[in-house]
DNA sequence: CGGCGACCCTTGCAAAGCAAGGGAGCACCT
DNA sequence: AGGTGCTCCCTTGCTTTGCAAGGGTCGCCG
């Protein structure tokens, strides 16, 4: 089913950054654990190969700042965390979300009042 | 720079299509005439040069038909209609969009029990 | 003492939207 | 009659971005 999982992968293209800042916003967290958040609310198909380069580019552009952490079992953890500027990307992308968001409802007719089923 | 007209466009990443066959089965559309729709209703950055080709693709796909007319004032239209596998997919994609969407949403803290803009 | 699970990271790949470019038919103006 | 401009169609390369696959470290349990 090509038609079924792939799309779904190409809807979280420009979101998924924000995602991750939103995440880590309520709480730092590391890599492998963001996976399981994510999942946890909704997002089933984030899988570790997607969010490390996207964390390294986040890190990069000092969205977010990181510190490590040993564990009880396995290697440290990096811990990532918003940072001042992250916070202020993840206001502006969220709006842009809202924007985009609405629009692609409204040209699917999917403006309000009628909900699922 | 890239942080603004740009997340726009990988927004629309995998929902340009569903557009297109959204604005088909209302009626019957050209090419030029699309982007003009999708404009007017809150799609303002989508150009020729990003629905040809994806035009095409659907035509291969057999999700539209098409067939030509002259127009007034220029080269014959090409007309695209949506077929009923492309009424399917159409279906199909809005339900993935609506189920993605939401976990978005939900991840970005808007579950917000129903702002009722 | 060897394997397993938690955990980190990198390298290719493919899809898809966009900018730019190019062309044809018709009407109107000069 | 000839030029100019609008409508309309289509193609080629580029870039971004998420994903699959693969590999590595560390500590604990069997």
């Amino acid at each position: 089913m090509a038609t079924g999982e792939h799309r779904r992968s190409q809807l979280l293209r420009g979101v998924l950054d924000l995602c991750l800042l939103s995440v880590i916003e309520d709480e730092p967290a590391y890599g492998y654990e963001m996976t399981k958040r994510l999942r946890a609310r909704g997002l089933s198909i984030v899988g570790e190969g997607s969010i490390y380069p996207l964390l390294g580019r986040l890190e990069r552009e000092g969205l977010v700042e990181t510190h490590r952490a040993v564990s009880n079992g396995g290697p440290p953890r990096k811990y990532y965390r918003a940072s001042d500027a992250g916070r202020m990307a993840l206001a502006a992308g969220i709006a842009e979300w809202q924007t985009a968001r609405d629009a692609v409802d409204a040209v699917l007719g999917l403006t309000a009042t009628e909900v699922a089923a």
